[in-house]
DNA sequence: ATCATAACGCTTTTT
DNA sequence: GCGTTATGAT
């Protein structure tokens, strides 16, 4: 062919591919053709990066990098560009040039969510052929490598992964038998700090070396801690999270073959979520990508929130220095949020300094404000969020399509609360997850000795659990012979004979191994599941919790029956060998995020951690109060501020069409009763985009930049504005309450006492005696408790948000009543009386 | 050895 | 306020 045709098939093939991928606009089909070589794609919330990214494996698979390419494919001829400029049948065959084999191409994520919506969209686009992409997280794309190959840097290739928790308590037994005090290093410090040090890629000795000569006395005994910790790892056999990337970046490393054959195996290497990445992840992904330098990173660096646990902001800012000739694509259209949405994210995100500066735009329309709502408690805040919700679903929209999200787990507290008793159904994501209950972590044990019988974490946990008579100080002696002689503690007890200081509890040690040993033969010789229901009964843990009987006890037997659907789910997803360790890895990496059911209509309540990635069209965004959002910790800290503000930012871009933010003018968290000022980030929202309601607390007026508003300060700034609430609480929609403003905090305050939540004021308390008497205060009470007996059982009443229905009973419960709803079209809703009332009427 | 009670301290955020 | 752990009693 002549040059000039061999630019029309060129030309003919590019635009054939585009217009594949016409769906997509100009900057996303950009980042789906750019297939070769090392790109950075800037997504910021809300652009359709996930689109971007299976587009672009699509393309992959069916183009190969023809996209990207002046390379003619073996005996192309001009004919060929006739049938690409027609888009015909054949027209892919032309185009193509070496579609990539699905099992070439490597994406990882950060969660096993992301994950697994990465490969089931992938497999909606794609067909079968999607299985084979290894699409994973960082974890279990390192354990995948790991299994193969963990023998060449000194692990058995069954070694054992061991959660936070494991490694904590690990860390404990250290520094108990070290006699290094508690109180001065606080064990999740200390692997904090040891968890960084891995980062760093520095070792125990080096680690100690180094601050022994800076006379550090503090960070020393880390070190030496260090060393023991990963000692004892592996001498048991197991991996922390940071192990087993450290390890796959070491075995890589220092293994020539080994790198050749994993660089050699993915031709393009995909990475989300680049912002949270860490040193060693980084390093992972040059590796990974160090034979075909085909790499791909998408990112947001508006959006990193794992500073933490030591995220790195610099890989993404300087990757194009990193990666000589990457080019940059930036994705600023948001797909997801109205204007005053985006507008206030974008207005709160500008005051970081240290971003790569971007501005998302949208076609979307101004949509609504945001409300700001400042409550009088954590209470009063967790009903208007309720009270909302009902609001929303009795105009029609689901209980799925609202978020709460909080700074911390330990605030979910009170929503599910307001949730219970308003009987809206929901979900909370993340908190204790599933598989740290003592009574899971118990069971696991079991499982993880079997399959690595040196695992004498998991070995100690179990050996007295069920109790069989073998006491603590049995198992210290034990341990200090295996210590001693070098080898295992299973292997000490396996041999009790040998070892006379044991003899007093031999022969209860002896039948312990039977029992382990008669549990090895079963489950060699049974499926998973069936073997672990023989565990159950075998190690008298399913009789223990049976004959206790108490209604804890009950959850806990559920909660190992539990483990069982866990077993199945495996054994139906594992496909090819499922086998113990196969499934211990799976748990070990799995989180409560993964079984985030979309399709369950509930509201769903998280951190903003976990909410990353995820989009409702309600949010609710609560305690954004200074001390909590931001937290004390960043105050002061500018670095950290920045980190708040993007997790501010993430949370905010969360919501879709209607985005709510509430702080509380007095709180109680910890046990303690504190008043905070709203969060700087809501003052950092301009006033066009928001509406407030409730006791207004921004006016700036007032002179609290002192600190901590004296009370009096407090309130009477408070106190300026409380008209405005008073017309815009939702409250006034009660007749009862209507032009009451105390109404509503009376009715907060008798509440929180009826529910017994220990609010320590009295009635009226702190707050009552700074106000005026007009106000009526404790005639809002009196209404309050006036609404409640208007209910009984037989009524037939209208709610606003489950439509007609009969009361069935109604019960006294402190100075409330739970009422029984038979509703007519959602079934029987139980609810606390004083909540549902502002939301029923008689019929 | 096991149970009960009391003191403790501690809260980011996640793989 | 919570759950965890240290201590002492049975």
């Amino acid at each position: 062919m002549t040059n000039s045709e061999k630019q029309q098939y060129i030309d003919a093939r590019r635009e054939y591919i585009e217009s594949q991928f016409s769906h997509l606009n100009p900057k996303q089909r950009e980042a789906v053709m750019a297939t070769e070589g090392a790109l950075l794609i800037l997504a910021g919330a809300g652009s359709g990066k996930t689109t971007v990214l299976i587009n672009r494996i699509a393309n992959l698979m069916r183009f190969g990098h023809a996209s990207d390419s002046d390379v003619l494919p073996a005996g192309a001829s001009p004919s060929d560009v006739d049938v690409m400029r027609s888009g015909g049948k054949q027209a892919d065959l032309f185009a193509a040039l070496e579609p990539v084999m699905p099992w070439r191409i490597l994406a990882i994520t950060f969660t096993n969510k992301a994950a697994e919506e990465l490969k089931n969209r992938l497999q909606m686009m794609l067909g079968d052929a999607a299985r084979d992409i290894w699409a994973s997280t960082f974890h279990s794309c390192c354990v995948r490598i790991l299994r193969r190959d963990a023998a060449r840097i000194g692990y058995p290739d069954n070694f054992t992964i061991y959660d936070t928790s494991d490694s904590q308590s690990l860390i404990k037994q250290i520094m108990k038998d070290l006699n290094i005090d508690e109180k001065r290093f606080a064990p999740r410090a200390v692997l904090a700090e040891i968890s960084k040090a891995k980062d760093q890629e520095i070792s125990g000795q080096d680690y100690l070396q180094t601050y022994r000569k800076m006379g550090d006395q503090w960070h020393a005994t880390i070190g030496e801690i260090y060393i023991e910790y990963v000692k004892r790892m592996v001498s048991v056999g197991a991996m922390d999270f940071d192990d087993l990337i450290a390890n796959t970046v070491k075995l890589l490393d220092a293994n020539e073959e080994s790198r050749r054959y994993w660089a050699g195996k993915f031709q393009y290497v995909m990475i989300d979520e680049y912002q949270d990445t860490n040193n060693l992840q980084y390093r992972l992904a040059a590796l990974l990508s160090s034979e075909w330098h085909n790499i791909c990173v998408v990112g947001d660096d508006d959006q990193s929130i794992y500073r933490f646990r030591g995220a790195t902001i610099e890989n993404i800012l300087s990757f194009e220095q990193q990666y000589k000739g990457a080019r940059v694509i930036r994705l600023e259209e948001n797909y997801r949020s109205t204007k005053h949405i985006l507008e206030a994210s974008n207005a709160v995100i500008r005051n970081n300094r240290g971003r790569k500066g971007k501005e998302l735009w949208t076609r979307a329309d101004e949509g609504e404000k945001l409300q700001l709502y400042s409550a009088m408690n954590e209470n009063d805040e967790a009903q208007y969020v309720a009270a909302r919700i009902l609001e929303h679903y009795s105009q029609g929209r689901r209980w799925k399509d609202h978020a709460i999200l909080y700074r911390m787990n330990a605030q979910s507290n009170q929503m599910e609360n307001a949730c219970k008793r308003n009987g809206i159904p929901y979900r909370i994501i993340g908190g204790t997850r599933f598989f740290d209950r003592a009574e899971v972590k118990d069971m696991v044990a079991y499982l993880a000795v079997l399959n690595n019988p040196e695992d004498d974490l998991r070995l100690t946990r179990i050996i007295n659990n069920p109790p069989r008579g073998i006491g603590a100080k049995t198992v210290e002696t034990a341990t200090e012979l295996a210590r001693r002689d070098g080898v295992s503690l299973f292997s000490v007890i396996d041999n009790v004979r040998m070892y006379p200081e044991l003899d007093r509890s031999a022969g209860k040690l002896a039948q312990f191994t039977t029992l382990i040993k008669e549990l090895d033969t079963l489950r060699q010789n049974l499926p998973l599941n069936q073997f672990y229901e023989e565990l159950m009964v075998r190690t008298g843990y399913a009789s223990m919790l049976e004959s206790k009987n108490t209604v804890e006890d009950r959850t806990r037997l559920e909660n190992i029956r539990e483990l069982l659907t866990s077993i199945n789910g495996y054994l139906e997803n594992a496909g090819d060998q499922p086998s113990l360790a196969g499934f211990l890895d799976e748990i070990a990496l799995y989180t409560d995020l993964d079984n985030h059911d979309a399709d369950q209509d509930c509201v769903v309540m998280m951190t903003m951690h976990s909410a990353k990635g995820l989009e409702f069209p309600v949010v609710f965004v609560v305690g954004t109060e200074e001390g909590i959002f931001p937290g004390t910790r960043a105050i002061g800290e500018p670095e950290e501020m920045e980190e708040e503000r993007r997790l501010c930012y993430v949370a905010m871009t969360r919501a879709k069409e209607k985005l709510f933010l509430t702080c509380a003018n007095q709180r109680m968290l910890f046990g303690r009763t504190s008043a905070n000022r709203p969060s700087r980030f809501v003052e950092e929202i301009p006033s066009e985009h928001l509406e407030r309601a409730g006791r207004t607390f921004l006016d700036r007026s007032s002179d609290w930049d002192g600190g901590i508003p004296s009370r009096s300060s407090g309130y009477e700034s408070s106190y300026g504005s409380y008209g405005t609430y008073a017309a815009r609480s939702p409250y006034d929609q009660r007749p009862q309450f209507r032009g009451s403003a105390t109404g509503q905090s009376g009715f907060s305050t008798s509440f929180t006492r009826a529910m017994g939540s220990g609010n320590p004021a009295p009635s009226g308390g702190a707050y009552a005696p700074q106000r005026p008497k007009h106000t009526l205060a404790s005639s809002g009470v009196k209404s309050a408790q006036a609404a409640a007996p208007d209910f009984k059982k037989g009524d037939m009443v209208k709610h606003k948000a489950f439509g007609q229905g009969m009361i069935l009973s109604v019960q006294k419960m402190g100075g409330d009543a739970l009422v029984e709803i038979a509703f007519d079209n959602v079934g029987t809703k139980r609810l606390m009386l004083k909540s549902a009332a502002s939301h029923m009427t008689k019929v």
